[in-house]
RNA sequence: GGAGGGGUGCCCGAGUGGUUAAAGGGAGCAGACUGUAAAUCUGCCGGCGAUUGCCUACAAAGGUUCGAAUCCUUUCCCCUCCA
């Protein structure tokens, strides 16, 4: 069997070792223990998180042990990194709940029955920490001058750096040597962003312990200008269904440009590589055909086998005309009482969250970007009344392909 | 603590008394072209209402003025140099 980390170097996850040759052996010779940081800013995972989640199920399948750390503790003091100011400081009880919300999350995607993988808040460990302590223990190993030469802070010597945000790579530092302890943990996986935190773990883990530790950074999820894939208009593409549904998510993966499929299909799903590439590979109209595939393979292991289904054959549907079966396309029940007097298109639009504003309605009626069952609608006093509905359904399309439908109850 | 500089719309960034909802760029949205792609071109891009209107907005709060993002005062925050 190919070792793990030739299967993360060929699809392209990798960018940087600490020892490339030693990572490879030790994940050959051993089920490692290893761990990956989430910090809980927010409260769910986002489409970019999801490269990490990848992994971690690359290597739980290969036999080792993932860490998952939500960052409770050091979220409290928020990284700098990449940043170019301090970020708004987040209070207590949104660093908890946020956490709680991506403990869920990671579980659903790495296995952690018997041992076999284990989710963990830092504050568990950061939190209480006395200060003098922590600085003779583990101050006295840092290096200032050697911090302040490190690329993710120059930036932010430009812009002024709080010394609460400086302490930050301690902390992350100090993590891996908690985990080391408490779980052997020997390896420290993070997006490229987290190097130098990485390093620092490392380091402290061969001053305190002797012990030669490992990291290893991966590409954040880029487009192929660059861009960090997974916003858009309305924000990030995230995890929770709630925030953005399969169907949205489908949907975000099936209009991906051209450039990027073959490296989403290596870095998004399981297929093989002889697949990736081929479909990759694959020019003109053809290549609909792979995005149609990293759709639903995504879709797939976020959602599951049926939302993944069901949001292809809403998008197949509402795409080829054949106005049937819209089940997961983004609906709204509305009380169909409304509609015996009417509603007002715009009212329509904003309630639905096609638009934002009722200005923005108008603007787009204006622009031709309204559609009503296909339909183009010019009229902005356009009234909706029941006879509106098919079947108390009713499509509201905004642009080429963002819908939405209403159901009357 | 002292001296100086600065805080503008999603982001960057012009604007130093009126014609400024605020140049320009980026991002984003819509239209055309296409393959539910990219590139390109066109339009839009604070909110509400509608045939030239109203409201909110240039860190916050006050003030001067017929009129302020622009001047004054206070507060908050940031940067640079000195301690």
């Amino acid at each position: 069997m190919a070792n793990v980390f030739d299967i993360l170097k060929e699809r392209g996850y990798i960018e940087q070792t600490t020892h490339e040759e030693e990572i490879k052996e030790l994940l050959e010779k051993e089920s490692v223990t290893f761990y990956i940081g989430f910090d809980p800013t927010a409260d769910s995972l986002h489409l970019g998180h999801f490269i990490q989640i990848m992994v971690m199920m690359h290597m739980q399948r290969a036999g080792h042990r993932p860490i998952a750390v939500i960052g409770g503790g050091t979220a409290m003091v928020g990284d700098p990194t990449g940043k170019t100011e301090m970020r708004k400081m987040l209070t207590e009880e949104e660093i908890n709940k946020n956490a709680a919300a991506l403990e869920k999350q990671i579980s659903k995607f790495i296995d952690l029955d018997d041992d076999k993988g284990i989710v963990v808040n830092n504050a568990l460990w950061l939190r209480n920490l006395n200060y003098i302590h922590f600085l003779r223990e583990i101050g006295v190993h840092f290096s200032v001058n050697r911090m302040l030469t490190a690329e993710c802070f120059k930036t932010r010597l430009e812009k002024g750096l709080s010394f609460l945000e400086f302490n930050y790579m301690l902390m992350q530092s100090y993590d891996f040597l908690e985990l080391y302890r408490r779980y052997n943990c020997k390896l420290q996986l993070g997006g490229n962003d987290q190097w130098s935190n990485i390093l620092g773990g490392i380091d402290l883990i061969r001053r305190k312990e002797g012990a030669s530790v490992y990291g290893l950074t991966f590409r954040l999820l880029t487009t192929s200008e660059g861009k960090k894939m997974g916003k858009t208009e309305s924000g990030a593409i995230w995890i929770d269904p709630d925030k953005t549904s399969p169907y949205d998510l489908y949907q975000y993966l099936r209009n991906i440009g051209d450039a990027d499929v073959e490296k989403a299909l290596a870095l998004l799903t399981f297929l093989p590589m002889e697949e990736v590439k081929r479909l990759g590979s694959l020019e003109g109209a053809e290549i609909n055909k792979a995005k149609e595939i990293l759709a639903y393979e995504f879709t797939k292991i976020v959602h599951g086998e049926e939302e993944a289904k069901k949001a292809q054959k809403a998008a197949r549907a509402l795409f080829s005309n054949e106005a049937e079966d819209a089940a997961s396309v983004p609906s709204t029940e509305m009380e169909k009482e409304r509609f015996t007097k009417g509603v007002g298109i715009l009212d329509l639009l904003t309630e639905t969250g096609l638009t934002s504003s009722k200005s923005e309605g108008r603007r787009l009626i204006k622009q031709g970007g309204i559609y009503l069952e296909d339909e183009r609608i010019n009229d902005m006093d356009l009234i909706i009344t029941t006879k509106n509905f098919k079947d108390n359904k009713l499509l509201l399309r905004r642009g080429k392909k963002i819908y939405h439908q209403i159901e009357l109850v």
